[in-house]
DNA sequence: TTGTAGGCGTTATCAG
DNA sequence: CTGATAACGCCTACAA
């Protein structure tokens, strides 16, 4: 191009004030350089971190992600996920809130890039980024009868919404059978609410009056983790000498901040490292949509646990 | 159209899989649905929460909330403008992180839709939905007098990035000038980092020693707030016998989970709704949308403060 | 080196 | 009521 024309064209530029648009450059080129990003809960910290690990990876490899907020509507999921589809993304991340998913799976099949960040789905091999579910709550079982606590009762919410709960709830049941030698473990599980009052305390009550030795209790999440304090707080219990406490936490943000070790006396848990979690997917999406023909990869990060006081009767 | 057509054009549609593409929709009809979202940081509660508040109200309205994390960088914030816009967005919603923002500025007046969100810009009138700074700050330090806590400080992360910060900042100053009748103001600032050891820590144990009377720290942001009351556990100082310690909350979930009631002994705060401002932006950039024409607002919520144990000296 | 024609998938318009 | 055609703005390819 001589320099002549490239003068002019800049002038002309700058005179009609031409703006490209990628609306049509999309359309022509069936590229859009979009990533959909469906998120089950937006607005827990698991989900911040989750974003703002997957950001970090698409914004240095020139993608755009686009973030959508399900609030744990499966319905919402299922028209989030046709219309990033149709608005051309190249692949999709997707932090489920549907256990069976029959549209991502035609998607994927179709041959659309598609990861999974942290919830697995039923009867289907999704490339996933995720966490080990059973170890760590199994060495927290074990940790919890070294430490002299009867048997420990799980505290969690719905279960339908999340698979990874689901996968904890299952995980819990083996461990106590295992290491506690319970026959019946069912009876250790608790279906618990937040937003609704009184259901935690009542069972918290019956716990701490009807327990022989000291109990102990294990929240399926941070959320429901910190909900037991709040309540045997209000009860008056004191841990972990009346009843031990912990659970996974994934609120973990970095090294930035850490809840469980400010809310005293300290909270026993192991770490969900949910940045990493969205790191490590986009990166998985990104070498997707670059060799569509690679093996589907399911990646596991195993987390370490951290025993403080809320599980320590001894010494 | 007749029954028969109707049906021959079903099974079309069936038969070839037909979808249609929103690419190619957006480029002819000139109206995308899609609304740009531009957070600062995505990684902290806060936003998780605004973005919470703002998906809510674009998803029951049919528009696509595009979420973009600036990560606090803001070249990329203008980059993310431009994309955006190119991308045929019908509006923007702007957590900004940059005071002065000519890029910004220059969209709005060509007349695309802008609101900010919290934070707002320099020279320019947006239109914003935050929240009070001077008057939540001036009766937190007007708490702390009433007490029998000796002048306050103030410590604050790198001002420039965000505008609340440095309005906070300004409401503090204005505010012991006004209630401690402090001559040097100034004096009572402490510009600190929380990813490098040891400077807040230096700053705590000099106000201990120094301090006439019992002294008091005003973090700018909870996780400033929280950062204090990790070192002061750290340091062995008793809250709030040695030490008063208090300052906005813009962590809120709604009333799910309550941390500065957790930490014990509960610190005092005044709480930024920040799901609320996310509500409260969308729904006026909608009405911008619908109505191009209507006059520029700017909408302040009202924080209350919640007075707990962190700044109780007397009963 | 520069200019022009065709088509991406819609929708709007107009003729049959 | 139905079917054909042009245009949205860009990109590619080919012709001048």
């Amino acid at each position: 191009m001589s320099a002549e024309t490239r003068k002019r064209l800049h002038d002309i530029i700058k005179m009609t004030n031409y703006k490209p648009s990628d609306v049509a450059r999309s359309l022509k080129s069936q590229r859009s350089r979009l990533i959909g990003v469906i998120i089950s809960d937006i607005s827990t910290p698991f989900s911040s971190a989750l974003i703002s690990g997957i950001s970090s990876v698409f914004d240095s490899a020139g993608y755009v992600p686009l973030f959508v907020n399900c609030n744990n509507n499966a319905q919402k999921e299922r028209a989030f996920i046709r219309d990033l589809v149709s608005r051309g993304v190249e692949g999709l991340l997707v932090n489920t809130c549907s256990y069976e998913n029959p549209d991502l799976i035609e998607m994927e099949c179709k041959g659309l890039p598609v990861v999974l960040c942290d919830r697995p789905v039923k009867d289907y091999n999704f490339n996933i980024v995720t966490s080990e579910v059973v170890h760590p709550i199994s060495s927290l079982i074990s940790h919890l009868k070294s430490q002299g606590f009867s048997v420990p009762y799980f505290f969690t919410q719905q279960l339908s919404s999340s698979s990874v709960r689901m996968l904890r709830h299952d995980a819990f049941i083996d461990s106590i059978e295992k290491i506690y030698d319970v026959a019946d473990p069912i009876e250790y599980i608790r279906n618990t609410r937040i937003d609704k009052q009184g259901i935690t305390k009542k069972y918290l009550n019956e716990i701490l009056t009807q327990t022989q030795g000291t109990p102990a209790v294990l929240g399926s999440n941070t959320m429901t983790t910190i909900h037991l304090i709040n309540e045997l707080s209000q009860i008056g219990a004191k841990i972990p000498y009346d009843i031990g406490v912990c659970g996974p936490d994934d609120w973990s943000w970095g090294q930035q901040l850490d809840w469980a070790g400010l809310i005293l006396p300290g909270i026993t848990t192991y770490v969900i490292e949910s940045d990493e979690i969205g790191r490590q997917s986009a990166k998985l999406l990104l070498d997707i949509i670059r060799n569509p023909q690679s093996e589907k990869t399911a990646v596991y990060l195993k987390p370490e646990i951290i025993i403080r006081s809320s599980t320590l009767l001894k010494g």
